[in-house]
DNA sequence: TGTACATCAGTGAACGCGCGTTCACTGATGTAC
DNA sequence: TGTACATCAGTGAACGCGCGTTCACTGATGTAC
């Protein structure tokens, strides 16, 4: 917001760290992480080939930065959801399973890079511990419904694990393309409604 | 096995195909897809960079290959793993589950091919239906289990869907490594067991 | 069994290309006095 | 308020490199007679 369009020539954007970023997952989210460049990011943003190396050391710290933002972004879409599910255990399981796969489906971008093995050891460094916030919401509410006695007692981590691997696989199913072919599910809204509603009804016993 | 280790200059490898594909799937395996390279892949085959291509027209009909034979492999393995299960419903789903996990741990070079979306337009031309057999099984044992009121009746399709991305999910999430920081699975066989078993158990609603 | 020849699957140098990154530079902005 | 200067964030050419792929070639194998 700073300057936005002065003429060709400027020596101070005041902005790009956030337009390459922004820039960057957007590329990603539409050819893929092999497919984004430095010097191809640079030019769509308008700017020359070094003037990333002023906001980020390299690629891969690119890649880390964009990480960070969607681990931060996935906890607070999973929070929102679940405010908005309903105030019982239930609900705000289904809510936190909801906004998991609304963040992975509407930030395929962020969702891409996020899980990417190559970038997982570089981030369990630089993120403290990236995705424990939204794995944590997740047991929590996992015990709540074993508390009140909707989930079955004993170790929660078999049913949390489940959940977890079942939102994260129906998002990455979906966004790879590998569910078009299975004539199933007609739309993303149902594919998130489905996957939340069921997990949450074979967890809690609901028939 | 036509010819092992006649001196260097052979003009006839007599197996190259084969040996390309098992150093490929090793190699993603080990570094990742975007670290294979014919060129690379040439040289630790022991043959010349344009040797390759008298089997495979480009290094996307190699990937293609190793999906393909992926896919086979998967089947085959829920299959036996099935088999090996036992005889009941019950069983027989949790067999397919552990079968699905099995694969994709001790293959992880084909199972990062197989479902990567830059091949899924190709591969759904070239194999017919990539991944449409172990889906099927997954579908068919799913019904078998509603048919002996082990499952809830009506649509199988939720139930599917959450199966397949339990297996899927769980797989993703161990293979890129990002189950590590979740101190919850000490090791791949706690893994299959714990997600095959508790996937079930909330299928078939045993308490 | 021996010879002529087609075919097949290798070789290895070469191609153009795009990549991540560096670097000397430039000029706009902010600060001290 | 005006001037000198440090700093910051741009430029754009250049680097070396590895990539996928091509191509003229070579020699081993299989086949016909």
């Amino acid at each position: 917001m700073a300057r936005i369009a002065k003429k060709s020539g400027a020596y101070h954007h005041g902005d790009l760290r956030r337009v390459l970023l922004e820039t960057a997952v957007r590329v990603v989210e539409h050819e893929g992480l092999s497919a984004l460049s430095l010097q191809a990011l640079s030019k769509r943003a308008g700017v020359s080939s070094g003037a990333p190396y002023h906001h980020f050391e390299s690629r891969e710290q690119l890649l880390a930065a964009i990480a960070e933002q969607g681990f931060q972004l996935l906890t607070a879409e999973m929070k929102r959801c679940a405010a908005l599910a309903g105030r019982d255990a239930a609900s705000e399981l289904r809510g936190l399973g909801e906004g998991y796969l609304r963040f992975a489906l509407a930030h395929r971008g962020h969702f891409r890079v996020m899980f990417r093995p190559e970038l997982q050891d570089h981030l369990s460094k630089s993120c403290a511990a990236p995705g424990e916030d939204s794995f944590d919401m997740l047991r929590a509410s996992v015990q709540r419904c074993q508390a009140e006695g909707l989930a079955r007692p004993g170790d929660p981590m078999p049913l949390v694990l489940v959940a977890w691997a079942g939102v994260h696989g129906a998002s990455t199913l979906w966004i790879d393309g590998s569910l078009g072919s299975k004539r199933m599910v007609p739309s993303e809204d149902i594919l998130v409604d489905m996957v939340a509603r069921t997990l949450v009804e074979l967890i809690t016993g609901k028939r």
